[in-house]
DNA sequence: CTAGGGTTAG
């Protein structure tokens, strides 16, 4: 149960700068404050020259200030039709010039919050020249659904209906929701009335039905659906892999098995989909050899592995400490001459790390991948990162975390920084190093911290005696809607006590209080 | 519409 806390949070938002900075303006004392950086939020796509890099970074300067000023006047109100009307007798808000990417950013920013996303839609389809596309729709469609409003979210799928904007995306969305929400007849019933949408009841649409109740879990009545459905609408092999999948997931492997052969049945062959999802079932059991009999038969089948099976077995070796084992799988892969991608250099990396093998990573980083043309991602950095500061390296993971800044292919995440800060903590640098990157972190790359870095950081703090700051990061963290954890919250409290803080202690009772009579 | 990351707490 996630809390709300927008009176709270109101506290915060009075002045005049961006959003970001304001909020962590609180997270970071006065005095590490040395400046504002105004570099933009967007990373470039692809290589560019400097000139126009610099004009695409005045432009995203600008819009993200046009979000901002709606952003600041949506959290001053509160229902959806008081923000609606806030909204239109704003003079700057009227001003604004609306975009797809304004709007794509503003759903972002609110798709946690039902109310103001509507409201925010409604005021942007009040600009007569603005015309929202589909996908918007599906998106709010989306967080109505994930918001559990299921009354607003149907009243807006017949809203599109009467404008022809239902797509199977829209419906793939609707019937997710309600599944999500337990209500799995009312998905089956969105597939009944598929015709009232002017859509096709037929495979596809099935295996999306289908699809939908197997992640939830439903495979009884999936089943039962596709018996019935049978001898109107054809199956194809999407259908069977997804039924697999679906036995895995409740790990009823024997009825993965079966699907197979029933499969094979149906004139099917079975596909390295449906072999590979099994032995990600085995993996994550630790049956590893079974996942090696799985092998086996994929050979005997004349069915090879890919690489995404490889990355699989590999993975998991990995996770149950067999580094050995792991390694073997990559040269086995190389051996029988299977192209690698990113998420399995990642994998690779992410093992040779984990066994200690750090000048071998760096060696896979820097040589392997560009001699086989496949660009790192985030995910590649972070594991760099990672991997250097669990080795105390600092100096090394700085180096790559730059590399990542400036990388035209992807940019930093939460995640880039958490080991960094961590390291930090341990080496009890606490104060300009720590606040120096804290501020890289929101001002120069406009990221939100997440709740595993929010907790490093207040219980880090708590330690180094710096409870004031914690406490400063606990109230930033409420006014975010990240829930704290009850330990960190009776952390906090028993500093803050010792402090005499007599007012923040009363705040972070209150706090706890409610989460008490929530859960 | 079908398969593959991590961070984890002291």
């Amino acid at each position: 149960m996630i809390l709300h806390f927008r009176s709270l949070a109101k506290v915060y938002y009075f002045h005049v700068l961006p959003l970001d900075t304001r909020i962590i303006s609180t997270l970071i004392p006065k005095y590490c404050f040395g400046y504002f950086s105004t570099s933009s939020t967007s990373a470039v796509e692809g290589a560019s020259n400097a000139s126009s890099d610099q004009a695409k970074k005045s432009v995203d300067f600008r819009r993200n200030q046009d979000a901002d000023v709606v952003i600041a006047k949506v959290l001053a109100a509160k229902g959806e039709n008081e923000v609606l009307q806030s909204l239109l007798h704003d003079s700057r808000c009227n001003k604004i010039q609306i975009t797809l990417s304004l709007v794509n950013r503003l759903l972002h920013r609110f798709q946690d919050d039902w109310k103001s996303a509507l409201g925010v839609f409604r005021w942007v389809k009040t600009f007569s020249d603005y015309k929202p596309l589909p996908e918007l729709y599906d998106k709010l469609v989306d967080i109505l659904g994930k918001m559990k409003q299921m009354e607003k979210m149907q009243a807006l799928l017949e809203e599109m209906r009467e404008d022809n904007l239902v797509s199977l995306n829209t419906i793939a969305k609707v019937m997710r929701r309600f599944c999500g929400a337990g209500d799995w007849k009312e998905a089956v019933k969105t597939f009944d009335e598929l015709e009232n949408f002017g859509l096709e009841k037929n495979t596809e649409s099935m295996n999306i039905l289908l699809d939908t109740l197997c992640k939830e879990q439903k495979l009884d009545s999936a089943r039962e659906i596709f018996l019935e459905l049978q001898s109107h609408i054809p199956p194809n092999a999407y259908t069977f892999n997804i039924f697999i999948h679906g036995w895995c997931k409740i790990k009823r492997v024997e009825e993965a098995h079966w699907t197979i052969q029933e499969m094979k049945g149906h004139g099917f062959r079975p596909c390295v989909i449906s072999y590979s999802t099994i032995i990600q079932f085995y993996c994550s059991q630790s049956k590893f050899w079974r996942a090696f009999e799985m092998l086996d038969e994929m050979a005997a089948q004349g069915c090879p592995p890919n690489v995404v099976t490889y990355t699989t077995i590999m993975h998991s070796l990995t996770k149950s400490g067999d580094f050995k084992e792991a390694l073997k799988i990559s040269e086995r892969m190389k051996l029988v001459g299977c192209k690698p991608d990113t998420l399995f250099y990642n994998a690779l990396i992410h093992t040779l790390g984990r066994a200690g093998m750090v000048e071998e990573a760096i060696y896979v980083f820097r040589k392997e991948m560009p001699e086989n043309n496949i660009n790192p991602n985030t995910s590649t950095y972070n594991s760099m990162i990672a991997m250097f500061c669990h080795h105390r390296q600092e100096q090394r993971a700085l180096e790559y975390l730059k590399n990542l800044e400036n990388s035209p292919y992807c940019k930093p995440d939460v995640q880039s920084f958490y080991p960094l800060l961590k390291l930090y903590f341990q080496a009890k640098k606490i104060d300009k190093c720590m606040a120096n990157l804290l501020d890289d972190v929101v001002n120069k790359h406009h990221l939100c911290l997440d709740l595993a870095t929010f907790t490093l950081l207040i219980h880090g703090l708590c330690r180094a005696d710096k409870c004031e700051w914690a406490y400063e990061l606990f109230r930033s963290m409420i006014s975010q809607s990240i829930e704290p954890r009850y330990l960190t919250c009776s952390l906090l409290l028993h500093e803050i006590r010792q402090k005499n803080m007599f007012d923040a202690a009363e705040v972070v009772e209150d706090f706890m209080k409610k989460m008490k009579k929530s859960s």
